[in-house]
RNA sequence: GGAGGAUUGGCGGAGUGGUUGAACGUGCCUGAUUCGAAAUCAGGUGUACCCUCACGGGUACCGGGGGUUCGAAUCCCUCAUCCUCCGCCA
C-alpha cells in the first residue's frame, strides 16, 4: 500500500509510473485520497480537540468532588455529556473516512521504479540478461516432460485427480527423490549465502494475507479455508515476510535474510490449455523462496544480490535461462522492480519462468508498518523476495533438457542429493 | 474439548476508578568525577497521528475489539495468545 505523504510529496514520480500500468485516470484516485486525508486530518484535529477539553473538565470535575463541591461538578458534568455527543459524531465521520480511503489506496498498486519499461503485455518486457551461450537443441524426437514423466515414474497428475483433482501432481520414486534433491540443494545454497532457514506455516490468517498485499488484490487466487478464515499461502513470500509485522528494527539488524521451503498453492481459476499441460501450471507446487528487508538505500544493490544469487544456481544447474526486466503492465501488483527468470525448455521450444525476484520498497512495509530506526527517527524499511527456485519447471527443464538414450543425465551438483547421476526409465 | 491462572514500557516488576505515559529496579544515552575505565552522582530515555518555521502543544495507545463512567491500565462483555491441570491425539 502506498503512503498518502507519497502521493502528496510525489505526484509526479506516481503519476509517471502508474501510467507505466496502464492505470486509468490515476489523477484523479489520487486526487481523491488526498481530499480524502485532508477531511481526515480535520475531522481528527476536531476530535483532538474536542477530547482535549473533555480530559480538562473531567480533571475539574474531579478537584471539585474532592473539596466537596458536587453542585459545581454536576454543571461541568452536563457539559461533557454535551461535548461527547459532539465526540461521538465526529468519530463517526473520521471512522467512515478511513474506511474509505483505505480502500481507495489499498486499490492503488506500487510505483514501478524509473527503470521499469512501459507496456501492456510480456512481449513489453526488458530482455535484461540474454543467454550468453547457445540454445540446446534436441532431435526431433524429442520428449515434453509430461511424457517423460510417464517413461521415468517422475510424477503422475492422474494419481492427483484420484486424491485431490486437476494440477496436482504426485511425485514418485525417484521423481519424488529429485525434488528433494533441489529443495536440499537450493536451501543449502542459500543459507550458505547468508539466508536463515525457516519453515513457516502453510496456513495464514487474513492480517497477513493483506500484509503483502495479497489480499484483496489476488483474493480468488488464493485458497481460503472458510470454517477457521485462513488462507493457503500461494508463497513462503507470505508467511516469511510476516514474521518481522510490526516490528521497529534497530539498523543493526538489517539487512534481515530469510529463506524457507514450503509448497505453495494457487487456485490458478480459468487457466487451461496446451501451454499449461504437464508441470507448467499447477495448483500445489514446491517452491525454496528468499526474501530480504533493508534500508531503502540499500535495496536495490540487494536486488542485484539477490539476481545473482539466483542466477547462480541456475548457473550449477546447467540450465540455459534468460533474466527479464518486467514491464509496468506484466508487473505484480506490490512490486517496484520485478527480475523474471526464464528457463529454455528444449523441448516445449519455449521460455519457462521459474524465478521472480522484486524489490516491493516500502508497498508492502507501510502495511507491514514494519520500520527500522536512524538518526532521524522511524522510517519504513523495503522489503523484496525472490524465488530461489520455484521447483516445477526446473524438474521440467532438467528433464527436458538432458533427455538421452541414457536416460536423464543429472547435472554434476545434483549427484550427491540425488544418489546417482542419472534418471532410469521405468517403462 | 473442559477447568483455573495470566497478558503493563527494551527487560524485570508495581499499580483495582481522578495530573498514571504509567512507581521502583535494570538496560541504554548525555553530563560530572577519572590519566582512562569501573563504581558513584545528576539529567534524559516509547510509538503513531495532528497543530507549529521552530520552541512547544494536543490526541491515542498498559494483548485485540466493544461497553459502563464527567473520568479506566484499573469495572463489565467479548475475542486472541500464553501457563497449569484434565481429556484426546500425529
Amino acid at each position: 500500500m502506498l503512503q498518502v505523504q507519497t502521493l502528496r510529496d510525489e505526484r509526479d514520480r506516481v503519476l509517471t509510473g502508474l501510467e507505466k500500468r496502464n492505470i486509468p485516470d490515476a489523477a484523479a484516485k489520487i486526487d481523491e485520497i488526498t481530499g480524502l486525508d485532508d477531511r481526515r486530518k480535520e475531522l481528527q484535529a476536531r476530535n483532538d480537540a474536542l477530547l482535549a477539553e473533555r480530559n480538562q473538565l473531567s480533571r475539574e470535575i474531579g478537584d471539585l468532588f474532592k473539596s466537596g463541591k458536587k453542585e459545581e461538578a454536576g454543571t461541568l458534568r452536563d457539559r461533557v455529556n454535551t461535548i461527547k455527543e459532539e465526540s461521538a459524531t465526529t468519530e463517526t465521520a473520521l471512522a467512515e473516512v478511513l474506511v474509505e480511503l483505505d480502500d481507495r489506496l489499498v486499490q492503488l498498486p506500487n510505483v514501478p521504479h524509473e527503470l521499469v519499461p512501459a507496456g501492456a503485455t510480456p512481449e513489453d518486457n526488458e530482455v535484461y540478461r540474454e543467454y550468453a551461450g547457445e540454445l540446446p537443441t534436441l532431435s526431433d524426437d524429442a520428449k515434453p516432460h509430461w511424457e517423460l514423466a510417464e517413461e521415468y515414474g517422475i510424477f503422475s497428475l492422474e494419481l492427483g485427480v484420484r486424491t485431490t483433482g486437476s494440477g496436482f501432481p504426485v511425485f514418485t520414486g525417484q521423481g519424488a527423490r529429485l525434488q528433494r534433491a533441489l529443495v536440499n540443494l537450493f536451501l543449502d545454497r542459500n543459507t550458505a549465502a547468508g539466508y536463515t532457514e525457516y519453515a513457516p506455516p502453510l496456513l495464514v490468517n487474513e492480517d497477513t494475507a493483506r500484509a503483502t498485499g495479497q489480499l484483496p488484490d489476488k483474493e480468488g487466487q488464493m485458497y481460503h479455508v472458510q470454517t477457521d478464515d485462513l488462507y493457503l499461502i500461494p508463497t513462503a513470500e507470505v508467511p516469511l515476510t510476516n514474521l518481522y509485522r510490526g516490528d521497529l528494527l534497530e539498523p543493526d539488524q538489517l539487512p534481515v535474510r530469510l529463506t524457507g521451503y514450503t509448497p505453495c498453492f494457487r487456485r490458478e481459476a480459468g487457466s487451461y490449455g496446451s501451454h499449461v499441460r504437464g508441470l507448467n501450471r499447477v495448483h500445489q507446487f514446491d517452491k525454496v523462496e528468499i526474501v530480504q528487508v533493508t534500508t531503502p538505500e540499500e535495496s536495490y544493490a540487494k536486488l542485484d544480490e539477490m539476481v545473482a544469487h539466483v542466477g547462480g544456481l541456475l548457473d550449477e544447474l546447467r540450465l540455459p535461462y534468460r533474466i527479464l526486466r518486467l514491464c509496468g503492465g506484466d508487473m505484480g501488483f506490490t512490486s517496484a522492480m520485478t527480475f523474471d527468470f526464464e528457463v529454455w525448455s528444449a523441448a516445449q521450444k519455449r521460455w519457462l519462468e521459474v524465478s521472480s525476484v522484486s524489490n516491493f520498497e516500502t508497498f508492502q512495509s507501510n502495511r507491514l508498518k514494519l520500520r527500522y530506526r536512524t538518526e532521524r527517527g522511524t522510517q519504513l524499511v523495503h522489503t523484496l523476495n525472490g524465488s530461489a527456485l520455484a521447483l516445477p519447471r526446473i524438474i521440467a527443464a532438467l528433464l527436458e533438457n538432458n533427455q538421452s538414450q541414457e536416460g536423464i543425465l543429472l547435472p554434476e551438483v545434483l549427484h550427491p542429493y540425488v544418489g546417482t547421476d542419472r534418471l532410469q526409465r521405468i517403462n
